[in-house]
DNA sequence: GTCTATATTAAGATAGAC
DNA sequence: GTCTATCTTAATATAGAC
């Protein structure tokens, strides 16, 4: 698991103090993924919070440290689904349940996935550091796992890294540049149940063993 | 063609002013591609072109029209790839070289990617326009024949849109996300060699008809 | 066309009363 | 803990000499 630093300004975490930073985490969420971290403004999460800026600044130290607390509390999140993918299960279906619940998560949190990539577009600066611990060590685990599938003939033959980037940036497609995907659909809602199916079926596609490559 | 305003300052575009804009353009990818147009100042981009801010507005009316002129310049060049496609050409092999020519792209142009994906992320408010109406037809245009080769049993059948999604997430990720896959990888530069290769077969896998759906 | 100096504003952060 | 008022800095943009 993910170790956070939770250093929050106040001693004691009251209740009271939870829920104004829960609510102050859930305004910058909207901003900052809306505008990423420079193009957003201390006002403006102070107004969808609705609280006064010098009373933000009572809960965090900093704009950055609002940021910074944000990504490391929805990184587990953002890691579950991968973490999910049994080595013991039926291997294709492993594969192709988790391009769903990647699809899924790109569905249900729009937010949390353009704030990652903004951070990553920038390089990381945030996150560097436990995304190359943490991260790595998950996808270098699970790559061996879908290489082990690939060579007992379970699955066609694939790089797995690769097969993994693949499906991160398939399925974050449609979070991140969903003003694109409806500009070109001409549709106000993207139909993501078009989506979860194109995905599967071409994930599927991409991994059942051709009758050549069955032993 | 899409259609570019350029409405620079000088009235007259002379050879020395047409440099200059062009070396400040250069810089402003730089800047706008590594830190967004919020993140971006006018002194980076100033002392990247070798030029003072004054001078700087001298040619460009504002931060913004430095944006967006470089946003529309890099649009043609952006959707050239797509164009390319050919309707009477082999259908794989024409998927796949779209699919190569792309991965080239993010190789060999990674600055312009991020450009557009920034621009994207935050909902496209410059070229929204030149979108809905350009990328749009265009798309649609090549789904058509998408369709049309999958009727006649040449491709796989295929959601043509989605597909296109995919094509653009999967090749574009290694220059917009390159941060992530080289920490992930472990590897300080991107051997796009493996990334075009597990494209390339893994679409060619998506397309190939498979022999149940051949007639 | 280019420069130095400067005006202007926006935004992060703090002081201090309550 | 919360507020009003304010400090400070950074950044866009302009004035005006050369």
């Amino acid at each position: 698991m993910t170790e956070i630093a939770v250093k929050l300004r106040p001693r004691k975490q009251t209740r009271i103090s939870m829920e104004k930073t829960g609510k102050i985490l859930e305004a910058a969420l909207y901003v900052f993924s809306n505008s990423g971290f420079r193009g957003a403004t201390l006002d403006q999460i102070a107004e969808r919070a609705e609280i006064s800026k010098p009373n933000l600044l009572y809960y965090f130290d900093s704009k950055e440290a609002i940021h910074r607390e944000l990504l490391t509390r929805l990184l587990d999140k953002w890691l579950e689904p991968l973490r999910a993918m049994d080595p013991d299960g039926d291997p294709v279906e492993e594969i192709v349940s988790y391009v769903k619940r990647k699809i899924e998560m790109a569905r249900d949190f729009p937010r949390e996935s353009r704030l990652f990539a903004n951070e990553i577009m920038q390089g990381a600066p945030v996150i560097h550091a436990v995304l190359a611990r943490d991260l790595k060590a998950l996808v270098d685990e699970k790559a061996k796992v879908i290489t082990a599938w690939a060579e007992e003939g379970r699955i066609a033959s694939v790089n797995p890294h690769h097969l993994i980037f693949s499906i991160w940036a398939t399925t974050q497609h449609y979070a991140d540049f969903s003003a694109q995907v409806r500009l070109v659909l001409g549709t106000d809602n993207i139909a993501f149940e078009d989506a979860a199916e194109h995905l599967d079926r071409t994930f599927r596609r991409i991994l059942t063993p051709s009758f050549a490559e069955k032993r």
